[in-house]
RNA sequence: GCCCGAGUGGCGGAACUGGUAUACGCGCACGACUUAAAAUCGUGUCUCGCAAGGGAUGUGGGUUCGAUUCCCACCUCGGGCACCA
């Protein structure tokens, strides 16, 4: 037998695939369908690196696997190309934004395919492609048109040098990331999507979906859902009336004062007024908290600040006390009416901050019945709750934590807002058919001095006739956010190429729901709603045939840089697969990606580690030789069973590292046996082909096979032969292991005890002394408590 | 700070619904083969103890006949916190 040569074996298989198109979906089969969904990835200058492979090797096995049980998979690939690092890189070497795209996917694309994953490319899609994009265009114009699409002002960071909006990324330490100036916030009409109308939905329908339990709950806790009350407390001798909404309404006769965030609305009313007699002091707190950001205001661990605003009183409509009013930035302007009625006794928050400004703290619950509530007092919370809150003219209400998506970015590299602002019109829509609004040449990416996107001075862009009347009219010149593209990409898969629909109607029918969607955990909040969103919009008008556009979702861990930190250029830690595949393979990269820990945990690469898989590969294309028309031996073959059955149940549950290993066990056993029957070699080799696809396909054919081992069946294993007659059953004394017995594992307790009994070892355990207690697992385990 | 995870040998990790802790792999040690080395194969490898036996799954408590697994408190690390992708 000729060595072991990963390169020549591998090209050799890549090619034959491509040529056979082995791995492109077909519509029109009748097999059940199966949509395989990775994250597609941001083409970084930087090129893959090993952590990127990860999902795409576990989803491929997965994939693979479907195929051989009978599923017409699609597994697809694509670009999520828009973003900053190539905007910045273009800022900085004037390079397009558009040729660094190509420069980046064409090398990614190269990458991925060394590593033999089974991907369909005639479906690769690229969210910078103006045909792909003006799909994306067209989703916006339709929430635009239901009503979900608004413009409002929004807090932005603003660098006062640069004179342009920051993201959050790049402000580190409250200074910009390109000059050090101090950040600034600014408020600045922004396109915002009324994501919270679909906030319920969202949360509820959660409940149809089969997502592992931790991205369920964190999903859930990020929309926030909270029942409670608007309460009205009005100002003592005004027209005006605050309202704050709070989640325990019951509590309203401990609420003494009030609480408004620095942004609401009433705050700057108030200061018009002469009644306030402290306007410098608050304004001066109202300064300072412009430059607190959210995490430090929120903190339970940072000391409450606020001021009174002194002069004016509201009134506790159930006691009918005047009580002080309050700003301080614990209080957040987007979430609930920005607001609240403080409770210091039962609120922490609002306890520490009653101390620290000496306000009076009073007891109104004790245990779940109220106290101190006049009529009210002795009753339980669920008793009273709505009642009390008719009582003060409150309405129950249930809030969000979920706020609007700002949509806006003053950015080159995006897709332009296909919006056109006409003098007479107002806001008027691209027509569709003038859809996709391309993204113009500029010479200089960098935004403008006053803000707005780079587009903003093109002039033979920017200024349009109004399609409506005719007249002189303005483009919209911000972008969409990244996460635009890849909030539907998954419905442009299953019809890449269509120019008349972003999908057809009929071939969506077909695929979806995504039948498991894999991702990294850091998406589990905002792509992941972002994208459910969408769909449940395009659901809502007709476009996506399922309200739920991922029927499952998992999530993969980080591959860390050997050093335990993340792969980054900066650190010079980065791990180029490259390099793997070239010295050790695909199959064997393959196989340590899968092998080296948990599915959907950090861990860090190591380059010893891989060692071992490559012994594994090499072994098993040794084993060959042992292959003949002779029986395989009992043990060996009750094995094989086991393998077949754990590995399959294994990769179902993401269990890839225990796969591996089981299928070592196998390959250990292989080599202390001297013959292998070629059916029994065939079948494992099966069930290591989504693993070493390469490696499986090249046995196979030596196996005297010339169709693909791709076209195969995934083996079944035989019950019968991995049932022992005899099990080993534990003893335990006091619950430490002491002996093993070998019986039937259908023994009843009596036969196993006076087997242990029979034990030379338990003679001093059990000497003269009666059990206490003996407690029987059946075919497992007895325990006896002296 | 808030939300979601994780912590087990020298290292990556395994252990099904509470039932033999350390599977599999790396590394290391010794041995075989070799003039030698590499590769390969074999044996051993949590720890204390001559042994009987004891101790170990981040720390401290608890529940249980029995806890890596369940509960409480705490520590450390990773992810997210709405304009990174």
């Amino acid at each position: 037998m000729d060595q072991y040569d990963h390169k020549k074996l591998e090209e050799k298989w890549q090619k034959i695939w491509e040529e056979k198109q082995l791995y492109k979906t077909d519509d029109n089969s009748s097999n059940p369908k199966f949509y395989a969904l990775v994250e597609f990835p941001y083409p970084s200058g930087d090129g893959l690196h090993v952590g990127h492979p990860r999902p795409y090797i576990g989803m491929d096995i997965i994939a693979r696997k479907k195929r051989l049980e009978g599923f017409n998979v699609l597994y697809p690939i694509g670009w999520d190309a828009f973003g900053l690092p190539t905007e910045n890189y273009a800022i900085k070497t004037g390079i397009s934004p558009a040729e660094v795209t190509k420069n980046n996917t064409d090398n990614f694309r190269r990458q991925i395919k060394l590593l033999g994953t089974s991907f369909d490319w005639s479906r690769e899609i690229n969210t910078t492609d103006p045909k792909y994009y003006k799909w994306t265009q067209w989703i916006f114009l339709q929430l635009y048109k239901h009503g979900l699409g608004y413009k409002a002002k929004a807090i932005i960071n603003w660098c006062p040098k640069d004179k342009t909006g920051l993201a959050n990324e790049e402000v580190i330490n409250g200074k910009c990331e390109r000059c050090g100036t101090a950040v600034e916030k600014r408020e600045k009409e922004q396109w915002i999507l009324a994501i919270t109308k679909y906030a319920e939905r969202l949360d509820k329908d959660l409940d149809t979906v089969d997502y592992s339990p931790q991205i369920k709950l964190q999903q859930k806790n990020w929309i926030g859902r909270s029942e409670g009350a608007e309460i009205k407390f009005n100002i003592e001798g005004e027209e005006a009336s605050i309202i704050v909404f709070t989640s325990r309404p019951e509590t309203i006769y401990g609420a003494t004062y009030l609480v408004l965030s620095p942004e609401h609305f009433f705050v700057e009313e108030f200061l018009k007024r002469e009644t306030i007699e402290n306007k410098d002091k608050v304004n001066s707190y109202l300064q300072k908290s412009k430059a607190t950001t959210e995490i430090e205001r929120t903190s339970l661990s940072k000391e409450k600040t606020g001021v009174e605003l002194k002069g004016i009183k509201a009134i506790n409509p159930a006691t009918k006390e005047r009580i002080p009013v309050f700003v301080a930035d614990y209080v957040l302007p987007h979430y609930g009416t920005g607001a609240i009625m403080a409770v210091p006794a039962h609120d922490e928050r609002d306890g520490q901050f009653a101390k620290k400004y000496t306000l009076p703290t009073k007891e109104v619950i004790d245990g779940s019945k109220l106290i101190n509530s006049e009529n009210f007092s002795g009753h339980s919370i669920q008793e009273v709750k709505e009642e009390l809150v008719d009582l003060v003219g409150g309405k129950m209400k249930t809030t969000y934590k979920l706020r609007d998506w700002i949509f806006s970015r003053q950015r080159y590299w995006g897709e332009p807002i296909p919006i056109i602002h006409c003098a007479k019109c107002g806001t008027v829509p691209v027509p569709e058919k003038d859809l996709p609004v391309e993204l113009p040449e500029v010479e200089n990416y960098h935004p403008t001095d006053s803000g707005e996107s780079p587009l903003a001075v093109i002039s033979e862009w920017v200024n349009i006739t109004c399609p409506k009347c005719g007249g002189e009219a303005k483009r919209e010149t911000d972008t969409m956010p990244n996460w635009a593209g890849s909030s539907w990409y998954f419905l442009r898969y299953i019809d890449p190429e269509n120019t008349n629909a972003l999908a057809d109607p009929e071939k969506l029918k077909k695929w979806m729901p995504v039948d498991w969607y894999n991702g990294g955990m850091e998406h589990t909040t905002l792509h992941l709603l972002y994208s459910r969103f969408w769909n449940k919009f395009l659901f809502d008008i007709g476009v996506s045939p399922v309200n739920e556009p991922y029927q499952k979702r998992t999530s993969h861990g980080f591959i860390l840089a050997p050093d335990g930190e993340k792969m980054s250029k900066s650190r010079g830690n980065v791990i180029n697969p490259d390099d793997v595949v070239n010295t050790f393979g695909a199959d064997t990269f393959r196989l340590y990606e899968m092998f080296m820990g948990p599915f959907d945990q950090a861990v860090k690469w190591s380059t010893d580690g891989i060692l071992g898989p490559r012994r594994f590969v090499e072994k098993i294309w040794k084993q060959f030789e042992k292959v003949n028309t002779k029986t395989t031996d009992k043990e060996t073959k009750s094995l094989l069973e086991k393998t077949i059955k754990k590995v399959g149940e294994d990769i179902e549950s993401m269990h890839f590292n225990t796969a591996v290993s089981t299928l070592m066990i196998l390959g250990n056993q292989f080599d202390k046996v001297s013959e292998i029957n070629q059916l029994d070699f065939e079948r494992f080799l099966i069930i290591l082909a989504p693993f070493c696809p390469h490696l499986s396909e090249e046995l196979w054919e030596k196996c005297g096979h010339s169709t693909s081992i791709f076209a195969e069946k995934w083996p079944a294993h035989n019950p019968q032969l991995i049932t022992e007659e005899e099990s080993n059953i534990v003893i335990q004394i006091n619950g430490k292991m002491r002996g093993l017995v070998k019986m039937s594992a259908d023994s009843e307790q009596e036969a196993v005890f006076l087997a242990a009994k029979g034990l030379p070892e338990m003679a001093k355990w059990l000497g003269k002394t009666e059990p206490k207690k003996i407690i029987y697992v059946p075919g497992r385990l007895l325990n006896i408590v002296i």
